[in-house]
DNA sequence: CTCGTGACTCCCG
DNA sequence: TCGGGAGCCACGA
C-alpha cells in the first residue's frame, strides 16, 4: 500500500469506465486522455487493460478508445478489424493509412 | 506484499 | 510520421 494518491485502485478503474461510457457516438478518445481524466496521466496502459477486463463483462464502447496517433493499436487478427468496422458504423472515417482524424473525432471528457 | 503483463506514451534519430 | 528503447502504472494471481 504505497499509493501516492488517496484515490487510486478502484477509483481509477471506475472513473475510466465512466469516462469511456460517456464517449458519444461518432467520437473517439485516447488512452492517455482517459487515464489523465481518471486520475493517472501515466496510466494509459491500464486503460487498455481495463478495456480488456471490463469490455468482456460490461458494455463499454471499447472501440471508441484508440491511441494518441489516431490509430488502432490492436492487431487486425486480435479485433482491430472489428474495431475499425464498429467505428465506421458510427460514422467515423478512416484515412488511407487506417488513421482517424483526431481533429474531427477526438472527444475530451468534462466537455 | 511481490511478480508478470500490457489495446500506451515519450524521447531520440 | 516511423522505428526502437525506456518509463509508468494498475490489475490479477
Amino acid at each position: 500500500m504505497n499509493q501516492r494518491f488517496p484515490k487510486t485502485a478502484k477509483t481509477f478503474t471506475t472513473n475510466a469506465k465512466q469516462l469511456i461510457k460517456m464517449i458519444p457516438t461518432g467520437k473517439v478518445c485516447t488512452y492517455g486522455i482517459i487515464a489523465a481524466a481518471a486520475g493517472s496521466p501515466r496510466a494509459a496502459r491500464q486503460v487498455a487493460w481495463i478495456l480488456h477486463s471490463s469490455s468482456q463483462k460490461e458494455d463499454l464502447p471499447w472501440h471508441r478508445v484508440i491511441n494518441i496517433k489516431g490509430k488502432i493499436s490492436l492487431k487486425p487478427y486480435q479485433g482491430g478489424e472489428l474495431q475499425k468496422q464498429l467505428l465506421e458504423m458510427e460514422g467515423i472515417v478512416f484515412d488511407l493509412n487506417e488513421k482517424i482524424a483526431l481533429d474531427l473525432y477526438l472527444w475530451i471528457p468534462e466537455g
